[in-house]
DNA sequence: TGTACATCAGTGAACGCGCGTTCACTGATGTAC
DNA sequence: TGTACATCAGTGAACGCGCGTTCACTGATGTAC
């Protein structure tokens, strides 16, 4: 069908406007304008711009996916949580750093006026889904070690989130476990807007590979993962 | 001196819009308008958007690291390294949430087409130096535990990145233990992004408040800080 | 098989908006002799 | 003390730009009888 096609297109020259200038630099004309049309006729395939931009979000959303999910799905079946982890976490950040507007479009600051629809939740978490099958499969496997780490007993209001989490993507860990893991997780996404947003300039310079993984690694040990 | 007031005012008047709308809205037009005066009048104390935006940056990464420094001030004197940690903290997310749109604006994506200056080096390094003084407090104090956390050798080219860092903000420490400031610094970071920028969003929800010390109290330990 | 009608992609002009920056200028204030 | 000049804040008009969205329209394609 030729109206999906031309759907595809619009997404397409808008993904690389995004990445060519970042999310502000994101217009409807300058769109058509490339694919030949006359602006109004997006209109056909995209009521607005934020519709076209929430299509933008969700691609992007499942790219980062897609691009964990391949790394893991593609490691070697012998190899440990723990290097499980620091693959899929090398493959966000590699995804991060070939798509720097992208990453930022997603994990950045939001864009202003705009309010992210239910629909872009489940693409979202795909990415998320990568790194907690590692750490369920770890439960599962009996290879989670518990970390000697003194962080007191779980708030309650916290401990009804962990609750919630451990049902939708751990299961087999306790809350404390469950609230390790989403540490991680956030830490693994500040480590990477931080090298990608500039906070690492004169700080983090030599080996920023290395640096990343060396941090991954402790990020595992805070979880729990061992290569055992 | 009249003309240091009125470019402070205008400095005022942009931090408002920018809070109000972020650093998209931020237009010298707008704010001239607010200020009565004809927009290229802005141009005497601004040579361009970019220079107010320079000084609305570094305004607020002041902004941010004398909250820090505050409550770091105002902690008790005999309250352990963990606990000034966690103050420290919150003080952090306090000002963020208080300030989204300059928090964004420090911590979120780059502004498209604009490069920081080396002027804003300074203003930034005053909130990261009120974490890293706990820890070299603690260092020194000899209430530095060494947690139980695998996570390698330290490759050579991250090493000599904390090697720098150690001699400038963490004397006293080794250089695993300046990785690990490192990571709890970014973490901290990550923590509060992800809050504000909408990642916890159906998976934080109750008490956001005690979910963030809890994590701050994880890092505290993974850092190796304790009450003692 | 042919006709009448509906659907829908794409056009082109327009509305109304705001922006950063430049430039020649006015008029007040301050300075030097 | 008074005059001549320089400095500089602020004006107002203009340049040239791009944007999202609406709307009446044309013309091709598909559908129903």
């Amino acid at each position: 069908m030729a109206r999906a096609q031309l759907t595809a297109e619009i997404i397409t020259v808008a993904r690389a406007h995004v990445a060519a200038g970042g999310a502000a630099a994101l217009s409807l004309r300058a769109v058509a304008r490339e694919l030949g049309m006359v602006s109004s006729a997006v209109y056909r395939y995209f009521p607005s711009r934020d519709d076209l931009l929430t299509a933008l979000i969700v691609q992007s959303y499942e790219a980062i996916g897609e691009a964990a999910e391949a790394a893991d799905a593609g490691a070697d079946r012998a190899l440990g949580a723990r290097a499980r982890w620091v693959r899929a976490g090398h493959a966000i950040r590699a995804w991060a750093l070939a798509h720097p507007h992208e990453y930022a479009l997603l994990y950045g600051s939001p864009v202003p006026g705009y309010r992210a629809p239910q629909e872009t939740i489940p693409a979202a978490a795909r990415v998320v889904g990568v790194l907690a099958a590692i750490a369920r499969d770890a439960a599962a496997a009996g290879t989670l070690a518990e970390p000697a780490l003194d962080a007191g007993a779980l708030p309650p209001g916290f401990a009804a989130d962990t609750a919630r989490l451990r049902a939708g993507f751990v299961p087999g860990v306790d809350d404390a476990t469950a609230a390790r893991c989403l540490l991680a997780w956030t830490a693994v996404f500040g480590l990477v807007s931080f090298e990608l947003f500039g906070h690492y300039e004169n700080v983090v310079t030599t080996d920023r590979a290395a640096a990343f993984e060396h941090q991954l690694t402790t990020l595992a040990a805070v979880i729990g993962l061992t290569d055992g």
